[in-house]
DNA sequence: AACTCCCGCCACGCA
DNA sequence: TGCGTGGCGGGAGTT
């Protein structure tokens, strides 16, 4: 976040404009009581806990001291003690690869994960510790009208997909699916993905039916946006917000209009000098459409929108909110902290910029990423109505699809060379039971699924519904080794779908030049499961060591820190998201018929710059 | 009081 | 008709 003030301020020391833009006022002491809220968020379910429920499992104490020293194996002391039948087993493993990672790192990853920049302010310690200790047990109190706020639950969204998802592997989403892991309506889902869909993040294909794209169409989106902003002579209309619109837009259905609103607004930004745009002249800006008339109470509505445009985006960590200074006091603005200069090479060129920029970070990794190849899935418990997990084709989605245990058994190899399988299962506390047998038959499978594997990389594990803790167990010594990975909370809708998905190590920071690194605060970038970033690798484990050992890198020795910082903030995420999950299945589930996926009309869903179309 | 913006009614349009 | 969408604005929570 101080990466984020420092940068807004810097930035417009240049702009001749006779504002200043500050940032929202929340220096640093908000460190302390960021970490205070965390701890409050992540044992407070977000919504209220449903009776239907089957009893989740707690979102997992693994951070709990993260403050402590480096690795420490006695504290690894799993919440989830449970299942575990050997007693050095698995997080220790876990343990051992956060601590790997710079404390620090761990306390920002949490930090972006649970918090918008805007979110937090003017501290009350006093306050904040009475609702701190409150939330402890009596998890049902009020959700607080921040904690239902479109800006977090767009972040949950996104944490439920990678970022960077395989190029030709698109994610299909079921909205349904969506609003009933995040607990909420669809009417809200709608409004995030709207605006995803504005920045083809996410494309439509049929009702109810999305495709995730992630982030590697964005800067070609953004930069066509920038395009039409330009010759839309947003540029010139900016400040002086005021004079009507240029006419343009071809102001048909007057519904999209969030989509519409959400590309205006961005192209405000792209077009502007100080990448600052205030609230108000967005709102006039955009009021323009079709025929201005009440443009009053059209001035609120607007507004309104704004609001919920801009916290997408937020999450999106592609604005920051500030204030701009100007005579009569302060206006809310917005500042862009994405991409502006798409100059660089040709088109397309720049998402090969950005993915090369992401490369580089992973520079230090002198060995190609091993892939991980989830083989099949190997079983569900006895009480889950049904588990799908399959080897990969749709499997049925809608009303029936819950969290349910299940295990993947997955192979980690190195190039052509299998290294090994891991296991990943997950339990629900209540099942925790049967978490053995099914890893035992797991075990089973492994041998004959070997040739399976495909190239794909990464096993990407939606944390949507909080993964409660992942544990790695690399019994010592054995070479092709066998990794457990109990508790591994899997949305069956999610790998239902995509059992292969890869997800990226996350970037990170603002070392970006490119600025497309969208670093921040609240990227919530998602729940990448990285099985062993190149050096990773299952072998390494010391042939005559006893201790627990797993991915330890036997070659580059600081890079544990990343991937383990990707861990963690893969893992410790979207908190509260558990509560409603399995309870809302049931929820929706009216016209369960109608859900079948007609994807075949609809055949306009052109990429890049769908949303729009025709200027 | 000014900002924010959640909530959900209900219109629209397609199947 | 039913249902997925999503415009819209009342009014409540925050600052």
């Amino acid at each position: 976040q101080m990466e984020v003030e420092c940068l807004a301020l810097k930035d417009l020391t240049s702009p001749r404009k006779s504002f200043s833009v500050e940032p929202e006022e929340d220096g640093g002491q908000s460190d302390q009581k960021e970490n205070v809220c965390v701890e409050r968020k992540r044992s407070t379910p977000l919504k209220p806990a449903d009776s239907t429920v089957p009893a989740v499992p707690a979102v997992p104490v693994l951070l709990a001291n993260r403050k402590g020293p480096a690795p420490d194996l006695t504290h690894v002391t799993p919440i989830k003690q449970a299942a575990l039948a050997e007693p050095w087993t698995p997080t220790a493993n876990l343990k051992m690869l956060i601590s790997a990672a710079s404390l620090d790192i761990r306390d920002r990853e949490m930090k972006k994960v649970l918090f918008r920049p805007m979110e937090n302010d003017k501290d009350k310690p006093a306050e904040d510790k009475e609702a701190d200790d409150s939330s402890q047990e009596d998890g049902e109190k009020k959700p607080s009208r921040k904690q239902k706020s479109l800006g977090l639950l767009c972040q949950k969204f996104l944490a439920l997909y990678p970022d960077y998802p395989p190029p030709h592997s698109p994610i299909w989403i079921s909205l349904d699916e969506v609003a009933t892991s995040l607990g909420v309506e669809r009417r809200r889902i709608y409004d995030i993905v709207n605006v995803l869909e504005s920045l083809s993040i996410v494309g439509r294909i049929a009702k109810n039916s999305y495709t995730w794209y992630g982030r590697q169409p964005l800067a070609a989106t953004l930069e066509e946006l920038q395009r039409r902003g330009r010759e839309q002579g947003y540029h010139l209309q900016m400040e002086l917000s005021s004079d009507g619109d240029a006419g343009n837009a071809g102001s048909n259905r007057k519904d999209k209009s969030l989509r519409i609103m959400s590309q205006k607004f961005v192209m405000l930004f792209l077009v502007s000098k100080t990448q600052t745009v205030t609230l108000d002249a967005a709102a006039k800006v955009l009021i323009e459409e079709s025929q201005d008339s009440s443009s009053h109470s059209k001035y609120k509505t607007k507004v309104r929108r704004l609001y919920d445009i801009a916290n997408v985006l937020t999450s999106l960590s592609l604005i920051k909110k500030v204030h701009v200074r100007e005579e009569k006091g302060r206006k809310p603005a917005f500042k862009w902290l994405g991409p502006v200069d798409f100059s660089s090479s040709g088109k397309n060129s720049n998402n090969q910029d950005f993915r090369k920029t992401k490369m580089a970070r992973h520079a230090s990794f002198n060995v190609a990423p091993p892939s991980v190849t989830v083989l099949r899935q190997v079983n569900s418990a006895p009480s889950s109505p049904r588990c799908h997990l399959t080897g990969g084709k749709h499997s049925p989605i809608g009303p029936t699809s819950s969290y349910l245990t299940q295990s993947l058994c997955i192979s980690v190899q190195m190039g052509a060379e299998p290294l090994g399988q891991v296991r990943c299962s997950q339990v629900s506390s209540a099942e925790t039971s049967s978490g053995l047998p099914v890893q035992q038959r797991a075990a089973e499978s492994q041998s004959s699924s070997k040739e399976h594997a495909q190239p794909s990389h990464y096993l990407y594990v939606p944390n949507s519904a909080g993964l409660n803790s992942l544990n790695f167990l690399i019994p010592a010594g054995q070479p092709p080794a066998s990794v457990a990975l109990p508790y591994v909370l899997l949305p069956s809708a999610a790998i239902s779908q995509y059992p292969l998905l890869a997800g990226s190590v996350q970037q990170q920071s603002s070392d970006n030049p490119s600025g497309l690194g969208f670093s921040l605060p609240a990227v919530v970038s998602p729940a990448h499961f990285m099985l062993g970033a190149a050096p990773y690798s299952v072998t390494a484990a010391p042939e005559d060591s006893n201790l627990p050992c797993l991915l330890s890198s036997s070659q580059t020795p600081h890079t544990p820190k990343e991937t383990a910082a990707a861990f963690s903030k893969a893992f410790f995420q979207t908190p509260g998201t558990l509560g409603g999950v399995v309870a809302a299945t049931a929820a929706r589930r009216r016209g369960s018929a109608q859900r079948r996926l007609d994807v075949e009309r609809e055949g306009n869903l052109s990429r890049a710059g769908s949303p729009s179309a025709q200027v």
